[in-house]
DNA sequence: TCGTATACCCAGACAGTCTAGGTTCCGTCT
DNA sequence: AGACGGAACCTAGACTGTCTGGGTATACGA
Protein backbone atom coordinates (compact mmCIF):
# COMPACT_ATOMS: atom_id res chain seq x y z
CA UNK A 1 0.00 0.00 0.00
CA UNK A 2 2.79 2.37 0.86
CA UNK A 3 4.68 1.91 -2.13
CA UNK A 4 4.26 4.79 -3.92
CA UNK A 5 6.18 3.52 -6.93
CA UNK A 6 6.64 6.89 -8.73
CA UNK A 7 9.58 9.00 -6.92
CA UNK A 8 8.74 12.49 -6.82
CA UNK A 9 11.55 13.68 -4.55
CA UNK A 10 13.88 12.07 -7.47
CA UNK A 11 12.36 14.89 -9.81
CA UNK A 12 15.39 17.60 -9.90
CA UNK A 13 17.81 15.54 -8.68
CA UNK A 14 18.59 13.42 -10.98
CA UNK A 15 20.37 15.31 -13.26
CA UNK A 16 22.68 17.12 -11.07
CA UNK A 17 23.52 13.48 -9.53
CA UNK A 18 24.57 12.20 -12.96
CA UNK A 19 27.11 15.46 -13.69
CA UNK A 20 28.54 14.33 -9.74
CA UNK A 21 28.75 10.97 -10.88
CA UNK A 22 31.04 11.99 -14.04
CA UNK A 23 32.94 13.75 -11.90
CA UNK A 24 34.15 10.69 -10.60
CA UNK A 25 35.10 8.65 -13.48
CA UNK A 26 34.19 8.58 -17.62
CA UNK A 27 30.77 6.39 -17.46
CA UNK A 28 28.45 4.65 -19.58
CA UNK A 29 24.72 5.24 -18.40
CA UNK A 30 23.75 1.74 -16.99
CA UNK A 31 26.82 1.73 -14.89
CA UNK A 32 25.61 5.54 -13.68
CA UNK A 33 22.55 4.16 -12.47
CA UNK A 34 23.96 1.08 -11.26
CA UNK A 35 26.71 3.21 -9.06
CA UNK A 36 24.16 5.72 -8.03
CA UNK A 37 21.87 2.57 -6.44
CA UNK A 38 25.33 0.88 -5.06
CA UNK A 39 26.52 4.07 -3.00
CA UNK A 40 23.21 4.94 -1.59
CA UNK A 41 22.23 1.24 -0.31
CA UNK A 42 19.44 1.35 -3.06
CA UNK A 43 17.54 4.38 -1.57
CA UNK A 44 18.18 6.12 -4.71
CA UNK A 45 16.74 3.68 -7.53
CA UNK A 46 17.15 4.52 -11.18
CA UNK A 47 14.87 3.41 -13.63
CA UNK A 48 16.02 2.78 -17.05
CA UNK A 49 13.00 5.12 -18.37
CA UNK A 50 13.94 8.14 -16.58
CA UNK A 51 17.88 7.43 -17.22
CA UNK A 52 18.39 7.66 -20.77
CA UNK A 53 15.78 10.60 -21.19
CA UNK A 54 17.92 12.38 -18.59
CA UNK A 55 21.06 11.53 -20.33
CA UNK A 56 19.98 12.62 -23.32
CA UNK A 57 18.61 15.96 -22.04
CA UNK A 58 21.97 16.36 -20.48
CA UNK A 59 23.67 15.78 -23.75
CA UNK A 60 21.39 17.99 -25.44
CA UNK A 61 21.82 20.83 -22.97
CA UNK A 62 26.15 20.52 -23.53
CA UNK A 63 26.54 19.30 -19.99
CA UNK A 64 27.65 16.39 -20.76
CA UNK A 65 29.11 14.52 -23.70
CA UNK A 66 28.87 10.79 -25.31
CA UNK A 67 31.41 8.13 -27.04
CA UNK A 68 30.64 5.03 -27.96
CA UNK A 69 32.95 2.32 -26.66
CA UNK A 70 33.53 -1.20 -25.18
CA UNK A 71 32.61 -1.66 -21.39
CA UNK A 72 34.29 -3.90 -19.10
CA UNK A 73 32.51 -6.69 -19.81
CA UNK A 74 32.51 -6.17 -23.48
CA UNK A 75 29.44 -4.79 -24.76
CA UNK A 76 28.92 -2.06 -26.82
CA UNK A 77 28.31 1.33 -24.51
CA UNK A 78 27.84 4.86 -24.59
CA UNK A 79 30.39 6.66 -22.24
CA UNK A 80 29.26 9.92 -20.70
CA UNK A 81 31.68 12.94 -19.87
CA UNK A 82 30.97 15.94 -18.40
CA UNK A 83 31.59 19.13 -20.13
CA UNK A 84 33.04 22.03 -18.86
CA UNK A 85 29.15 24.01 -19.08
CA UNK A 86 28.32 20.75 -17.21
CA UNK A 87 30.67 21.36 -14.31
CA UNK A 88 29.30 25.01 -13.88
CA UNK A 89 25.87 23.61 -13.87
CA UNK A 90 27.24 20.79 -11.33
CA UNK A 91 28.20 23.63 -9.26
CA UNK A 92 25.30 25.47 -9.51
CA UNK A 93 22.74 22.95 -8.62
CA UNK A 94 24.99 21.99 -6.00
CA UNK A 95 23.98 25.27 -4.25
CA UNK A 96 20.67 25.28 -5.00
CA UNK A 97 20.24 21.29 -3.76
CA UNK A 98 22.04 22.52 -0.41
CA UNK A 99 20.26 25.68 0.19
CA UNK A 100 16.64 23.40 -0.96
CA UNK A 101 17.20 20.86 1.73
CA UNK A 102 18.29 23.20 4.04
CA UNK A 103 14.96 24.97 4.10
CA UNK A 104 12.71 21.58 4.03
CA UNK A 105 15.14 20.57 7.10
CA UNK A 106 14.57 23.93 8.89
CA UNK A 107 10.61 23.00 8.40
CA UNK A 108 10.08 19.43 8.86
CA UNK A 109 13.19 19.40 11.65
CA UNK A 110 11.23 21.79 13.67
CA UNK A 111 9.60 20.70 17.38
CA UNK A 112 5.78 20.20 16.85
CA UNK A 113 5.16 22.96 18.56
CA UNK A 114 6.38 26.91 17.96
CA UNK A 115 4.60 27.44 21.57
CA UNK B 1 19.27 32.96 -17.79
CA UNK B 2 19.53 30.97 -15.03
CA UNK B 3 15.73 31.59 -14.00
CA UNK B 4 14.66 28.03 -14.14
CA UNK B 5 10.79 28.98 -13.00
CA UNK B 6 9.36 25.64 -12.18
CA UNK B 7 11.06 24.23 -9.52
CA UNK B 8 11.17 20.97 -9.53
CA UNK B 9 13.12 20.51 -6.34
CA UNK B 10 9.46 20.86 -4.44
CA UNK B 11 7.61 18.16 -5.85
CA UNK B 12 6.80 15.46 -3.45
CA UNK B 13 8.40 17.50 -0.46
CA UNK B 14 5.42 20.05 -0.97
CA UNK B 15 2.75 17.38 1.03
CA UNK B 16 4.91 17.21 3.78
CA UNK B 17 5.71 20.70 4.31
CA UNK B 18 2.02 21.83 4.55
CA UNK B 19 1.68 18.55 6.65
CA UNK B 20 3.96 19.78 9.24
CA UNK B 21 2.93 23.78 9.27
CA UNK B 22 -0.30 22.03 10.24
CA UNK B 23 1.26 20.66 13.42
CA UNK B 24 1.93 24.37 14.20
CA UNK B 25 -1.37 25.42 13.96
CA UNK B 26 -4.94 25.81 12.11
CA UNK B 27 -3.89 27.99 9.43
CA UNK B 28 -5.81 28.97 6.10
CA UNK B 29 -3.95 28.04 2.89
CA UNK B 30 -2.76 31.45 2.12
CA UNK B 31 -0.96 31.69 5.19
CA UNK B 32 0.41 28.18 5.26
CA UNK B 33 2.35 29.70 1.67
CA UNK B 34 3.19 32.28 3.70
CA UNK B 35 4.71 30.81 6.58
CA UNK B 36 6.77 28.85 4.54
CA UNK B 37 8.26 31.56 2.48
CA UNK B 38 8.81 33.39 5.60
CA UNK B 39 10.16 30.59 7.53
CA UNK B 40 12.52 29.69 5.03
CA UNK B 41 14.10 32.68 4.02
CA UNK B 42 11.96 33.06 0.38
CA UNK B 43 13.59 29.99 -0.32
CA UNK B 44 10.93 28.18 -0.42
CA UNK B 45 8.32 29.91 -2.88
CA UNK B 46 4.90 28.50 -2.60
CA UNK B 47 3.01 29.56 -5.73
CA UNK B 48 -1.29 29.69 -5.16
CA UNK B 49 -1.41 27.38 -8.37
CA UNK B 50 0.40 24.52 -7.02
CA UNK B 51 -0.68 25.08 -3.04
CA UNK B 52 -4.74 24.70 -3.66
CA UNK B 53 -4.65 21.88 -5.54
CA UNK B 54 -2.09 20.26 -3.12
CA UNK B 55 -4.41 21.05 -0.72
CA UNK B 56 -7.29 19.60 -2.17
CA UNK B 57 -5.04 16.78 -2.99
CA UNK B 58 -4.51 16.37 0.76
CA UNK B 59 -8.23 16.78 1.67
CA UNK B 60 -9.11 14.10 -0.63
CA UNK B 61 -7.08 12.03 1.07
CA UNK B 62 -8.08 12.51 4.29
CA UNK B 63 -5.20 13.59 5.75
CA UNK B 64 -6.43 17.38 6.07
CA UNK B 65 -9.99 18.63 7.16
CA UNK B 66 -11.09 21.82 6.06
CA UNK B 67 -13.64 24.31 7.90
CA UNK B 68 -14.70 27.91 6.61
CA UNK B 69 -13.84 30.71 9.22
CA UNK B 70 -12.62 34.15 9.29
CA UNK B 71 -8.96 35.63 9.02
CA UNK B 72 -6.95 37.72 11.50
CA UNK B 73 -7.67 40.15 9.11
CA UNK B 74 -11.44 39.85 8.79
CA UNK B 75 -11.72 37.99 5.69
CA UNK B 76 -13.25 34.57 4.64
CA UNK B 77 -10.80 31.89 5.07
CA UNK B 78 -10.49 28.18 5.01
CA UNK B 79 -8.81 26.74 7.96
CA UNK B 80 -7.21 23.31 7.85
CA UNK B 81 -6.30 20.94 10.38
CA UNK B 82 -4.34 17.74 10.46
CA UNK B 83 -6.29 14.34 11.04
CA UNK B 84 -4.73 11.53 12.70
CA UNK B 85 -3.82 10.12 9.08
CA UNK B 86 -2.43 13.18 8.45
CA UNK B 87 0.03 12.75 11.07
CA UNK B 88 0.63 8.98 10.44
CA UNK B 89 1.47 10.30 6.67
CA UNK B 90 3.90 13.15 8.24
CA UNK B 91 5.69 10.95 10.23
CA UNK B 92 6.66 8.32 6.90
CA UNK B 93 7.08 11.11 4.55
CA UNK B 94 9.35 12.72 6.67
CA UNK B 95 11.42 9.80 7.19
CA UNK B 96 11.42 9.22 3.50
CA UNK B 97 12.06 12.46 3.03
CA UNK B 98 15.44 12.31 5.81
CA UNK B 99 16.65 8.59 3.90
CA UNK B 100 16.54 10.57 0.72
CA UNK B 101 17.91 13.41 1.25
CA UNK B 102 20.93 11.71 3.12
CA UNK B 103 21.31 9.27 -0.03
CA UNK B 104 21.66 12.64 -2.56
CA UNK B 105 23.89 14.42 0.37
CA UNK B 106 25.80 11.18 0.19
CA UNK B 107 26.82 11.99 -3.27
CA UNK B 108 27.22 15.42 -3.77
CA UNK B 109 28.80 16.23 -0.70
CA UNK B 110 31.83 13.47 -2.22
CA UNK B 111 35.23 14.23 -3.31
CA UNK B 112 35.19 14.83 -6.38
CA UNK B 113 37.98 11.81 -7.12
CA UNK B 114 37.33 8.90 -5.70
CA UNK B 115 40.67 7.75 -6.61
C1' DT C 1 21.60 -24.10 -26.43
C1' DC C 2 19.14 -21.67 -23.36
C1' DG C 3 18.75 -18.40 -19.72
C1' DT C 4 20.37 -14.39 -17.48
C1' DA C 5 22.46 -10.07 -17.16
C1' DT C 6 24.41 -6.18 -19.67
C1' DA C 7 23.36 -2.15 -22.22
C1' DC C 8 20.70 0.44 -25.03
C1' DC C 9 16.13 2.55 -26.79
C1' DC C 10 11.19 4.50 -26.96
C1' DA C 11 6.01 5.59 -26.69
C1' DG C 12 2.49 6.68 -23.79
C1' DA C 13 0.57 7.37 -19.26
C1' DC C 14 0.76 10.03 -15.28
C1' DA C 15 1.41 13.45 -11.65
C1' DG C 16 2.53 17.78 -9.75
C1' DT C 17 4.01 22.64 -10.50
C1' DC C 18 3.55 26.94 -12.89
C1' DT C 19 1.46 30.68 -15.68
C1' DA C 20 -1.95 33.57 -16.03
C1' DG C 21 -6.15 34.41 -15.77
C1' DG C 22 -10.14 35.35 -12.58
C1' DT C 23 -13.52 36.70 -8.15
C1' DT C 24 -14.71 38.88 -3.64
C1' DC C 25 -14.01 41.79 0.07
C1' DC C 26 -11.55 44.69 3.59
C1' DG C 27 -9.00 48.77 4.82
C1' DT C 28 -6.71 52.88 3.56
C1' DC C 29 -5.67 56.92 1.05
C1' DT C 30 -7.19 60.76 -1.41
C1' DA D 1 -17.22 58.69 -2.24
C1' DG D 2 -14.16 56.44 -5.17
C1' DA D 3 -9.79 54.23 -6.17
C1' DC D 4 -6.59 51.08 -5.01
C1' DG D 5 -3.75 47.39 -2.98
C1' DG D 6 -3.60 43.29 -0.91
C1' DA D 7 -5.83 39.23 1.39
C1' DA D 8 -7.76 34.93 0.21
C1' DC D 9 -9.73 31.93 -2.78
C1' DC D 10 -10.22 29.37 -7.42
C1' DT D 11 -9.11 27.15 -12.12
C1' DA D 12 -7.74 25.69 -17.00
C1' DG D 13 -4.08 24.55 -19.66
C1' DA D 14 0.83 24.11 -20.52
C1' DC D 15 4.87 21.93 -19.26
C1' DT D 16 8.27 18.78 -17.58
C1' DG D 17 10.24 14.73 -15.83
C1' DT D 18 9.53 9.95 -14.09
C1' DC D 19 7.62 5.44 -14.67
C1' DT D 20 5.54 1.36 -16.99
C1' DG D 21 6.16 -1.76 -20.09
C1' DG D 22 7.40 -2.79 -24.12
C1' DG D 23 11.53 -3.78 -27.32
C1' DT D 24 16.65 -4.99 -29.41
C1' DA D 25 21.35 -7.14 -29.33
C1' DT D 26 25.11 -9.53 -27.33
C1' DA D 27 28.23 -11.88 -24.00
C1' DC D 28 28.76 -15.51 -20.81
C1' DG D 29 27.83 -19.46 -17.94
C1' DA D 30 25.22 -23.64 -17.12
Amino acid sequence: MASKSGNELLRGTLDVLILKVLTWQVLHGYGIARLLEERTGEVLRIEEGSLYPALYRLESRDWIEAEWGTSELGRRAKFYRLTPAGRRELDEQTTRWRDFARAVDSVLLDAEATS
